[in-house]
DNA sequence: TTTTAGTCTAGTCACTGTCAAGATATGATT
DNA sequence: AATCATATCTTGACAGTGACTAGACTAAAA
């Protein structure tokens, strides 16, 4: 009469999350079942509908979680970084491209899955916060803003991509190092001229 | 006793790859059913099994397909502008940027997707065809082939995969004129220096 | 004409997402 | 403390899915 399972589980929004990314980083976005999920959080099938409605809703709370890690791991970058802004924003794009091969399904979801509801509000302000720090980020270097942000993002995204797709055969054999320094290359390319 | 369907379709391996594209473009690669293109194509819900074999083996054939028409659409592009090899190399880009745009699910079939099998000759043939194509372009302006083609890649990659995601919002309300030179001029930024 | 190989259909299975109904626990009101 | 309302979770059902099997049909080779 103690290891019983409580019919309530306590924090199950929570352990859904949680169980939720480890099925998508085992299974992928387009492998991803709900009854899986709920499975592996030790829950009936239908249990997540009472905390997210259907698969949409998980995903899109998974998907603006992802967002805040996302931006926790530019912070991390730059806080190891020279502090000109010129290296801060380099850092950022660095941590964009960690964060992408780390969790490359959670950042798929978050980039290019329909299977998200970008209309909801957490996820729109998630994403708007990640997109805004780049964007202050390319002031402070300077240049026009809306081109300039736009440049750096997509090089990073770009880069990011390829690589968790694993096309760019010239870097499937490469050094760690060698890589990281030719990342910091191409995105230095990408900036604005001092 | 004319209007009868014939038994064998005569050409269905084709015609389940037009309807395989355009059941795509309509519900998405995450919502993509094999049972609604044998529908489409007016065939019992096992016949595309008999030419592809499974759904993977469909899309399969369906992203190697892709990758020929990715090329062609960046040699039309290239056939447009002014023949030297920076031109040329802009061209492929916003070429590769139109596909993109033009056929977006498709393109995330190509370079993102998990239900597709790159172990396949076919398909990696007809990819490794559109990755030397770059290669070779790049080669043409001169530098460094590896990391300037990356670097052009990932950022015509980066383009066009947030394009298609409509995450840029800067870009959404934009002139197409204005967006294109815009595209062109960060292409151009990625380019080996003259 | 007979055989053989290729093409397609029909039926089945386990699995999926969603819905509806009911069981169980929590907490608020009295 | 007792009752009721609400939130949480389970169970069972349904149609749709991919994959498999067996068999029907057809065309071309022998």
């Amino acid at each position: 009469m103690s290891d019983e399972k409580p019919y309530h589980h306590g924090d199950l929004r929570a352990a859904l999350l949680l169980a939720a990314e480890a099925e998508l980083a085992e299974r992928g976005v387009e492998a991803f079942s709900l009854r899986s999920v709920a499975k592996r959080a030790g829950v009936s099938h239908a249990a997540p509908a009472h905390h997210f409605g259907d698969a949409t809703g998980l995903l899109t709370a998974l998907a603006a979680y992802g967002f805040q890690d996302f931006l926790a791991t530019q912070h991390a970058f730059e806080a190891r970084a020279p502090k000109t802004p010129r290296d801060q924003l380099i850092a950022a794009g660095l941590g964009y491209v960690g964060f992408a091969r780390a969790r490359p399904a959670l950042f798929r979801l978050m980039f290019g899955s329909e299977r998200t509801d970008y209309k909801n509000a957490a996820l729109k302000g998630a994403a708007e916060g990640a997109i805004g720090h780049l964007k202050a980020q390319v002031m402070l270097v300077g240049g026009d803003a809306a081109q300039d942000a736009t440049a750096v993002w997509a090089t990073a995204h770009g880069l990011a991509d390829l690589l968790i797709a694993g096309r760019i055969s010239v870097i499937r054999n490469m050094q760690e190092d060698d890589l990281q320094e030719m990342l910091t290359n191409i995105l230095t390319r990408s900036l604005p001229e001092a």
